[in-house]
DNA sequence: ACGCGTCGTGCAAACGTATTCATCGAAGCC
DNA sequence: GGCTTCGATGAATACGTTTGCACGACGCGT
């Protein structure tokens, strides 16, 4: 029923050994030879039984991407990129949803680890004890782990820059006239969060006389962000920088709803410049991240990590790779590894403030929030 | 270095025969030394080897997702419960994004097609004539293939009730006083814009003294509502019906730039109720469609036209029916089969308009649109 | 002309599991 | 208590591919 390689062997009248090298290992066989053994499998329809190669090659041409919520739309583009570039390389990619729960990211990772050439994981929350628990016990020595804007030990990663993006915002607000200005964060634990928050430090700290107001943690969805712009309006600040765009669009809607005008009264500003910034009115001034190159970045870097491709794979991968520098310039800067070996650095993602409507010059009078 | 099946037996004192079934078929081996062989291989962290287990079973343990944009938060929320079913019935998912493009699709279908135990495609604009292709000559016979939200041949499916939403949306566009009514549609070709052409053909037939105005075809897209919006304005229609809620939000866009009022001066409705429905201003009266419970409806109906499951999973599979089956009523209504075999049926989604802010009462004057 | 290196090819052994078949022992039946 | 039947177990095979090794042929150098 189904045709074999044996098939493919006895049709062409060579051994199944010549018959595998003709068409995964074309360069070990003469010429004439290769191309009516590639004739005849074309045209018995052959394909190539994944779980016999597999199983000796230990390779399985697939990887792994795992995100905490792929309804998200930033994590949307993420999987998006990683999609594009895995298939442009040759691989399939599983795709697993952990529902914002740390506890099941560790567990898809663990189930999926052991069929995939590589993992990339998407996980702001979990903690660095089980991210190292993941790389040490649960993968396999020869399945590497990409981390996606999060830095960790000695494993690779994409990161967003996440420091310059908000030294952007800021100055951005500070040049604006804003002197109070509110920071609305993301989950507690969130990698990036810490990270932000600790720019938001540094960028404030070189600028005079100016103020920055901690709101707080909230879930970096649309919902938290109504939560948080109650907080907004309480705490009488002139701008806001928020976690994310969801978390700003939800401050936007309940300033709105409160009757606080944007940008007249406060000024908001996002991150990650999802689709929806500029869905609403007014739009969202925000951090444009470019997550499509992210995650092709990661896919690169993952496979570059992992090593051993095969040589056509690698041979795409170089070109490709190639390309992309050619197309984009430089897109991202590579990062010294913290741990031995050389190879497997990490890449951030540079960012640009885009400004829309939702920022304008601070009002007159700070006394504008009443409470 | 990893612990296989042998391994186990050896150190459980029993063939590798025992140990296998000891492990993926308990009733067959005595109480006692069950027990002893679980013990002893969760002992030495043995993990099967899926290729092993697929070469000689045939049986891959993934499903595959093929949809046309990864993130149109549509697709995306189709995916997540695509994506949840998958895993609680133990299969992982592999998903590919088509690019908006067919000729991908086709082409993804088959490549992952032949390492998956079923496949699930989302083609709007797929050809016929290739949907057939696709069943017959590049898809092995035992895998599966469902389609969403569009209906062909013997193929089960998992289609909206389009007639059913269209309708709704009429008739109350109807009672708010709305007698001349433009549809801007879908891309040309898509299967479901098609039958929404028809249902509201359907649904207009029966109310006296109404119009319907054809505004064209248009990408399904923010960008697509843009151009169809000054369509809307110079049709002279009091309200639009969109083909889904990304156009519909284009729309909204456009009207408001150009000072036309929603709802005032024209009432918009969108489809699918995705979560920027909400975020914009006026809110969008749209049909809401459970995405996620046509994506776990898919899954489930991939598995029974499969058949032929793990016993294990089978149990857990209808279990889980059967919970769903309780905790949400009667979801879906089961459309009988066209073909010859009754199991692989296909399941109708019901849907509900949402009533927002983006619908009021027509007009006193239908000469508001000057053009 | 001889030996050496290289290239192209085939043989056969893996890879790790599921499953058929035969065997063996025990329990059930008259 | 001998025979049958059934349940539990082990030996062996198969799944389809890749790849190490050996072998022959050929071309080249001294």
């Amino acid at each position: 029923m189904v045709v074999t390689l044996r098939d493919v062997a006895r049709a062409a009248g060579v051994s199944p050994a010549t018959a595998s090298r003709a068409l995964s290992a074309p360069d070990l066989v003469a010429p004439a030879r290769r191309e009516h053994v590639q004739q005849v499998a074309r045209e018995l329809g052959y394909r190539p039984n994944r779980a016999a190669r597999e199983l000796i090659t230990g390779r399985t041409g697939n990887l792994c991407l795992v995100v905490p919520d792929l309804e998200n739309p930033f994590f949307a583009a993420v999987a998006k990129g990683v999609q594009a570039r895995a298939r442009a390389l040759g691989f399939a990619l599983l795709v697993a949803d952990a529902e914002e729960d740390p506890r099941l990211e560790s567990e898809l990772v663990g189930h999926l680890g052991a069929q995939v050439d590589g993992v990339i994981l998407c996980s702001p929350r979990m903690t660095d004890a089980e991210l190292d628990r993941l790389g040490r016990d649960v993968l396999d020595d020869d399945v590497p782990l990409l981390l996606v804007n999060r830095l960790h030990g000695g494993l690779p990663s994409v990161v967003i820059d996440n420091t310059d993006g908000i030294r952007q915002a800021v100055t951005h607000l500070y040049a604006l006239g804003h002197r109070r200005i509110g920071y609305a964060g993301g989950p507690v634990g969130s990698w990036s969060d810490a990270q932000r928050r600790r720019g938001l430090e540094h960028a404030s700290h070189g600028l005079r006389s100016i103020d920055v107001v901690d709101l707080g943690h909230f879930p970096p969805l649309f919902g938290g962000g109504v939560a948080a712009g109650d907080l907004v309006a309480a705490s009488g600040v002139t701008a806001v920088l928020a976690h994310n765009d969801l978390l700003a669009l939800g401050i936007l809607s309940r300033l709105r709803a409160r009757g606080v005008r944007v940008p007249e009264d406060v000024s908001v500003v996002g991150y990650d410049d999802i689709p929806a910034a500029t869905l609403v009115s007014p739009t969202l001034t925000t951090v444009t991240v470019p997550l499509a190159r992210l995650g092709r970045a990661a896919v690169d870097l993952l496979i570059e990590a992992g090593s051993v491709p095969t040589a056509a794979e690698s041979a795409i991968a170089a070109g490709l790779a190639a390309a992309e520098r050619a197309q984009h310039g430089t897109p991202a800067i590579t990062v010294g590894s913290i741990g031995a070996t050389p190879p497997p650095a990490s890449v951030l993602i540079g960012v640009e403030l885009v400004v829309r409507a939702s920022t304008g010059v601070a009002p007159a009078q700070s006394s504008v929030a009443g409470g």
